[in-house]
RNA sequence: GGAGGAAUGGCAGAGUGGUCGAAUGCGGCAGUCUUGAAAACUGUUGAGGGUCACACCUCCGGGGGUUCGAAUCCCUCUUCCUCCGCCA
């Protein structure tokens, strides 16, 4: 959610930033100052009422004391209408501060000034290319034939027991994948970023803090027995740690890493392009989050870059980087960098890391804040990405490593995996 | 799931209808003293709105109500503790 200061102070600078994202923000950025405008002269009116109020009743506690009950009755009197005057007010102000939210939630993240124009994928801006696609022998697979011919991912069995894209990891299929959890797991610790469990399950409070709610409700699955929803990404129980907290400057940076699995309702495509490990309800992901002081955000998000391209190359799986356009930018992001990888078989680029600065965008929701060397209350920046979604990189390895006797293991996860091939 | 108790500032903990945004202690910050530190002493120390700055307003788990006036009374929800039941 904007910060509303921000309106009423940088207006151009906003509505330039968000042409961007080929929206026209006038109306919207219009109707906040409006509200704005409008619930500080109401609420300035409603605490010149209470202040009377209050005033009055201080009065009448002294005339009762001194037993001068007849006095303290006409003030009553006087009393009673102002409290049905605040009260009314208290209802217009109400109804302005909601209309003013809700329009605020309507308005994306500004983008920074590094994200390129464009409208739609096409246009995402490569920022660096990096590693050999290998040449694949006559008779080379897609991945889910792979997995078919090894017996280590079994999308029918997944079918049968939930639903499609709901695949079943079996035999070293699934120690690869426990490999990979646990080795990116390390990576993160190594890097500073500390390791926490979270609950899979989320209340409409944090899905809210993080941006999910109240837009994206659909892409959630919501369990409404509890008013539960499953978590999109750790992103969103990560995050929400540090919802309604005061953190002191020596605190930050806070750097987190989790593991959970992910639920995605992604309604309503099918086709090839969601074939195999392309596109699931369920999946794994490590995640990192940042939390940082906003003089140092950029410096993170670059950080945090730099560690994912470490991991891609030990991996030595060929990838590039995005720097995603005004078109193409998540609703809650300035600034995110996509990193996808090669899938030789297919013939594509598929996306592993989406590595994004939200600046006070979620924290302004969050009400997560720091106190500065002044000791003034901040918003932080919060960061996260993923570092990494666990079947694209499956589907990588798979592909861009097979052989004719088999999948080798990529030599980082040897000693994770215990053995050296899939055969 | 059943019965009882509780929820107050960073923490501990008073406050049961009137000048309480809230005693006191600890912690934090600043100062005095000291070569320096500790101790001691003095001051200061919640969040948000609003204002050029004041004033002023809101917040004592959340929501609603009673009252001229609520941290304090009533209703409701949530969470925690104790006991019972069930259980990985």
């Amino acid at each position: 959610m904007l910060v509303l200061q921000a309106v009423r102070e940088n207006r151009e600078d906003l509505i330039k930033a968000l042409k961007k994202r080929n929206i026209d923000p006038e109306p919207l950025l219009n109707k906040v100052s409006e509200l704005d405008e409008k619930r500080r002269a109401i609420q300035t009116q409603m605490d010149a009422t209470l202040a009377q109020l209050n005033a009055t009743s201080k009065e009448i506690g002294i005339l009762f004391k001194s037993g001068k009950a007849e006095e303290a009755k006409e003030l009553k009197e006087k009393s009673v209408q102002f409290k049905e005057e605040s009260k009314k007010l208290g209802e217009e102000l109400n109804a302005v501060t909601s209309a003013l939210d809700e329009t605020l939630y309507l308005i994306p993240n500004v983008p920074h000034h590094l994200v390129p124009d464009g409208k739609s994928t096409e246009d995402n801006e490569e920022v660096m290319r990096e590693g050999d696609i290998p040449v694949l022998k006559e008779g080379a697979l897609p991945h889910w034939e792979l997995a078919k011919k090894y017996d280590i991912i079994d999308f029918e069995l997944g079918v049968k027991i939930t639903g499609a894209g709901f695949p079943v990891y079996k035999g070293k299929g699934a120690k690869l994948q426990r490999a990979l959890i646990t080795y990116f797991l390390d990576k993160n610790t190594a890097a500073g970023y500390r390791e926490i469990q979270v609950p899979h399950l989320v209340n409409a409070a944090s899905g809210f803090g993080t941006g999910q709610l109240p837009d994206k409700e659909g892409q959630m699955y919501h369990v409404t027995a509890d008013d539960l929803y499953l978590i999109p990404t750790a992103e969103v129980p990560v995050t929400n740690v540090l919802r309604d907290t005061i953190l002191q400057a020596k605190d930050l940076p806070v750097c987190y890493t989790g593991y959970t699995p992910c639920f995605r309702r992604e309604a309503g495509s099918y086709g090839a392009h969601v074939r195999g490990l392309n596109r699931l309800h369920q999946f794994d992901k490590v995640e990192i989050v940042r939390v940082e002081e906003p003089a140092n955000s950029y410096k993170a998000l670059d950080a945090m870059v730099e560690h994912v391209k470490g991991i891609l190359r030990e991996l030595k799986l060929p990838f590039r980087v995005l720097r995603l356009c005004g078109g193409d930018l998540g609703f809650t992001s300035a600034l995110t960098y996509d990193f996808e990888v090669f899938s030789t078989a297919q013939d594509k680029w598929l996306e592993i890391s989406s590595v994004s600065n939200f600046e006070t965008y979620q924290a302004n929701r969050l009400k997560l804040r720091y106190r500065d060397e002044n000791g003034k209350t901040q918003l932080a920046h919060t960061l996260n990405g993923s570092s990494l979604a666990l079947p694209r990189v499956l589907a990588g390895i798979l592909e861009n490593y097979q052989t004719e006797k088999g999948i080798r293991v990529p030599e980082v996860l040897i000693p994770y995996t215990g053995f050296e091939i899939i055969d």
